[in-house]
RNA sequence: CGGGGCGUAGCUUAGCCUGGUAGAGCGCUACGUUCGGGACGUAGAGGUCGUGGGUUCGAAUCCCACCGCCCCGACCA
């Protein structure tokens, strides 16, 4: 009987992201909690899916609100030693996460809401932009990895996930590996789904977790190990549907992360190892963040610094002409741009030409900056590498026939020019005209190297990292920089995949063309802690509505008090029936401790149930964002925390 | 993977330099007094001082190796 009932609630219940958490499991007694942990799923989405009563209708109310004693929420008063940045203290102080080891961490139950929260929200700004969810492994077969375009470059971030059995003794190559994105598995399951026209396009999406053995993991789950992400594939006929399906993703990103509450800027991107024609990423700023975001107000130019550009080297520029002929001067033990700077070379370093050796592929390859210019290296990935690496002295010396330091890209100096697999200017050295490099001659200089005479430049391109004050291309204002926290990225990808995987279709005339791919991610968890780091205080956590573990927290100070606990729960089922979640402290702590583990969870609305206004006929009602208090007379208050709810959730 | 720092009770840490009884605060347990912004008292429980080796009569302390964690750099959502 008990059973039947169970099945039915399960039935009933919003979807999860674990699909077999499957309540006929679950003994009787257990199926309220259920019902508990799961509805906010579709509470939260009130103004989007079905009204609360529908949902409340199904249970007594109030079935749903938590009491704090009998939840677990482990506050902290003390940060942890190994916590640098406030968000990391907050999550970890408020009880949200702990730490298993660097990277990860486990997601404890008032954590565990919120990525439901962030979750729900973004499963349904994707299924109202059409894309449709689906779930897929997270071992996979090593060899569609070795199959794919980017094993090389993935395989250094990727857990292997071969059997630890002893007998078994470990194959220097792995099996199986942890899934760090899902373009090897998607793409072939579409190649053999998926043969016409008619079924595209399609934008499959899961939201799940993702493992990178990242480098160095940071700042909790900033950057970790194994974290929670949404990840979506979207297959268009053609390149104008590819664009149209890129737009659309990025409009449900936008609408996403209003919803979550969380200020994020999309700027164009560099493609990195994901390979494609053109991103955008998603940005929280924010001072800890790991990227910086180039822009400019005025004319709306954002850029993440690997990809930005600005407007130095003007479009019509001039090639200078010779200014005379090249001259050798001897440099001893002068191996770096200060160095000739110095009396008695004096060459500013903006006169100089800098050589960079590269391995990309196996072959060594120039590429030539301004003195004093950086190399922007993300820009490399433009010149069609598939692994780049710096060369060391030793491979450099055979082929240029000289150390770092005295090296140059003169026609005519360089030992072995065939051995090179280009030489790549950066458009800014074309400003120096006539300048200074190295001889390939340990010890020397050339003068008057002129950059169309002289250099022998396979291509010119964009290399060089960006500085601030530089003019934006649009609008010829300096350029500003600001760090950020990536949150989302989107790629449009092209044909990349689809060629690799034979991912191909039939059209209306009957040809085979290949599918034009996008791919998708928000990282979950991160955006939590980026809501975190964008939405605090000296007190704790300041959540916004709809990314709060609870949206209205009843306070009662003195919970062995039987009316006390009476209004309460009359309150909490009044704030529910309106449509929040609701947790009652009814622990038997001082006020104190109450009011200060209130701030540090960073419930939106905080009602104040205390014995002092319970004689005066009144609560409190407080919003954490806010500093004032206000009084509520008892006969109103279920009436004034409806409409309090109704204003927190944007009505 | 390079550079720097740190591992002492569940948490925050003192002690290490100059070797000789492992200490405090928070938290926890019990009792009492308190009770609107992290109370107080009394009594308790809780420690392989990261691991292994070495030096020494004796090591948390000195030396070596390893492991783990944090920060800075290169990569990512």
């Amino acid at each position: 009987m008990a059973t039947e009932s169970i099945r039915l609630n399960a039935s009933e219940a919003p979807s999860d992201i674990f699909p077999l958490r499957s309540c006929s499991l679950l003994p009787a007694p257990f199926s309220a909690a259920y019902r508990t942990t799961n509805r906010f799923t579709s509470v939260n989405a009130a103004r989007h899916v079905a009204p609360c009563s529908a949902v409340t209708g199904l249970f007594a109310c109030p079935a749903f609100m938590k009491l704090w004693s009998q939840f677990f929420i482990p506050t902290l008063k003390e940060s942890p030693a190994d916590a640098e940045i406030a968000s990391h203290k907050l999550l970890v102080r408020a009880g949200l996460v702990r730490k298993l080891s660097g990277g990860l961490y486990t997601y404890m139950p008032l954590g565990l809401r919120v990525i439901h929260k962030l979750t729900q929200m973004c499963r349904e700004e994707l299924d109202a932009a059409g894309a449709i969810e689906l779930w897929m492994p997270h071992v996979h077969p090593a060899e569609l990895w070795q199959q794919g375009p980017r094993w090389a470059a993935a395989r250094e971030i990727m857990f292997r996930a071969d059997s630890a059995g002893e007998g078994k003794r470990a194959s220097r190559e792995p099996e199986f590996v942890l899934g760090p994105t899902h373009e090897e598995v998607i793409t072939p399951l579409v190649k053999a789904e998926i043969t016409s026209y008619r079924d595209l396009p399609k934008n499959f999406y899961q939201i799940a977790t993702k493992f990178r053995n990242e480098i160095r993991p940071r700042y909790g789950l900033m950057r970790a190990r194994e974290f929670i992400m949404m990840d979506a594939y979207s297959f268009d006929a053609n390149d104008d549907g590819a664009i149209r399906s890129y737009h659309a993703m990025k409009t449900a990103y936008e609408s996403f992360f209003r919803r979550v509450g969380v200020q994020a800027i999309a700027v164009e991107a560099d493609t990195g190892v994901m390979g494609g024609s053109y991103s955008h990423e998603f940005m929280v700023p924010a001072e800890v963040g790991d990227d910086d975001v180039i822009y400019n107000e005025a004319s709306g130019y954002a850029a993440n610094r690997e990809k930005a550009t600005s407007g130095l080297v003007p479009a019509d520029l001039a090639d200078a002409a010779p200014a005379g002929a090249v001259e050798e001067f001897a440099t001893p033990g002068v191996v770096t741009i200060a160095a000739l700077e110095q009396a008695p070379y004096s060459v500013p370093a903006d006169r100089q030409f800098k050589t960079l050796v590269f391995i990309g592929d196996g072959k060594p390859f120039l590429v030539i900056l301004r003195g004093s210019d950086e190399l922007e290296e993300a820009k490399l990935g433009s010149l069609g590498f598939g692994l780049h690496r710096p060369a060391t002295p030793d491979e450099i010396v055979p082929v240029l026939g000289a150390k770092p330091g005295s090296l140059g890209a003169v026609k005519g100096t360089i030992k072995e020019p065939a051995a090179l697999a280009g030489v790549f200017a950066d458009h800014a050295v074309r400003l120096i005209g006539n300048g200074t490099t190295g001889a390939n001659k340990d010890g020397f200089h050339l003068r008057n190297v002129n950059v169309t005479r002289d250099l022998a430049v396979t291509k010119f391109g964009d290399f060089r990292r960006v500085r601030p004050g530089e003019p934006d291309v649009k609008s010829g204002q300096p350029l500003q920089v600001r760090r950020g926290i990536e949150v989302g990225h989107i790629f449009k990808l092209g044909t990349k995949y689809a060629e690799k995987f034979g991912a191909a279709y039939t059209d209306g005339q009957k040809q085979s063309q290949l599918m034009v791919m996008g791919c998708y991610g928000i990282g979950i968890s991160r955006t939590m802690q980026a809501v975190i780091e964008q939405s605090h205080d000296a007190d704790g956590i300041v959540w916004p509505w709809n990314s709060a573990p609870f949206q209205v927290l009843v306070c009662v100070l003195d919970p062995q008090v039987p009316e006390a606990m009476e209004v309460a729960k009359k309150l909490a089922a009044a704030a529910e029936r309106a449509g929040a979640d609701v947790l009652v402290d009814d622990r038997a702590e001082r006020p104190g401790v109450k009011f200060k583990d209130a701030d540090l969870i960073g419930i939106p609305l905080r009602l104040t149930i205390g014995g002092k206004g319970l004689k005066e006929g009144i609560i409190e009602l407080k919003w954490r964002n806010q500093k004032d208090v206000a009084k509520v007379p008892l006969a109103e208050a279920e009436a004034r925390v409806a409409v309090a709810v109704a204003e927190g959730s944007g009505r």
